[in-house]
DNA sequence: GTGGTTCTTGATAGATTGCTCTAGCGAACG
DNA sequence: CGTTCGCTAGAGCAATCTATCAAGAACCAC
């Protein structure tokens, strides 16, 4: 794997667990096993450009994980039933460390870093996008599609932050039982 | 005002905005007017029992809030309703900058400090165990109640991520209408 | 007043931060 | 072989961080 590559991996993970001010470059250098100059070779921005790009590439590969998902589950309910387990169960098995990729830094740069503060946005706009897109595919109405995928959203959001302070998997397994349960309800009959 | 109230309300504030790592001691005592020396006299255990005291100052205040809110709205759906679109005007009036008085703390210490992690996890168990008391004495049966209350709280935490990231009130008010939407379907008939 | 306690005050230490800089390695190309 | 170029490598800089310390101000009891 090349340089860039393990740089932006390690970058990805710490950020993750731990934020973007409490994330240090020297840290990120040790974890990756780069030397330090090379981050300044990749990203001559410095750490704001190496943020915009682990956010961006961070939040792609979280949509796409969920398109995996779908793809082999048989149902809409299925696959967001699936998608909650499945974090669920990656919240206990990493000491309730790795929950949203980017949720994190979205809190704390919002205010901060508009460079940042934008990465976060343009990613939950996909996200929201994409999801409305899926929840429209199965029949549901576009602007109560667009609600629906801003509710499922935020109970994972939500159930996050709960779930790793709390260090349980509950508040993630029952926000998923309520987002199927909101999907179907707003699904065209049976 | 005592300096003491003044490092906290400054700690708090700044807290909520830019997060734990992200704030400084120097910032601090800027903000707050006070002597940098005065932060170890009153909190000898230095940043960290500065921060678990202004979670868990925060998080009581932010119940008392919600209580506040109850007291003088007709009934739980109103008062629910209510809590939202004052969250939604708050940030507005902030420039999207005050949501959540601790998730963003939560979210950074969750992994890194157990001392700020055990505070953040206390103010939610309190949260969870109010609202569930809330809903049941509406006359939800009490294990209904309390994936109700993580719900409704699900809904209010992943809606700030968004709105604050976004610029924009709508998660915050589709989260709104999402919520009483599962309180009303949960109420023993009407 | 006097003694004692609480609080204020800012200089300073020591570590760490993001960042810059230069030197050198090693493969590709004429 | 010699030159070039992408990348490695880490020493070092200015700034900032948390934390400590000792001295002074303000207040209370006696």
């Amino acid at each position: 794997m090349s340089t860039k590559d393990r740089i932006m991996d390690a970058s990805g993970e710490l950020f993750r667990r731990q934020g973007y001010a409490g994330t240090g470059l020297k840290q990120i250098v040790a974890e990756a096993r780069a030397p330090f100059g090379s981050i300044y070779h990749f990203f001559p921005g410095g750490k704001e450009q190496l943020g915009a790009e682990v956010i961006r590439r961070s939040g792609a590969m979280y949509a796409q994980l969920f398109v995996t998902i779908a793809a082999d589950s048989p149902d809409l309910l299925t696959a967001v039933s699936r998608f909650f387990t499945e974090a669920a169960r990656d919240l206990r098995d990493t000491g309730y460390a790795d929950a949203c990729p980017i949720a994190t830094i979205a809190l704390e740069v919002a205010s901060t870093s508009e460079t940042l503060r934008q990465a976060t946005a343009d990613v939950f706009d996909d996200w929201i996008d994409a999801t409305t897109a899926y929840f429209a595919h199965a029949g549901i109405a576009r602007p109560r599609a667009r609600e629906l995928a801003l509710e499922v959203l935020s109970l994972l959001e939500g159930a996050f932050v709960f779930s790793r302070a709390l260090r349980s998997t509950e508040p993630v397994e029952v926000a998923g039982r309520a987002a199927t349960a909101a999907i179907r309800a707003a699904l065209p009959s049976a």
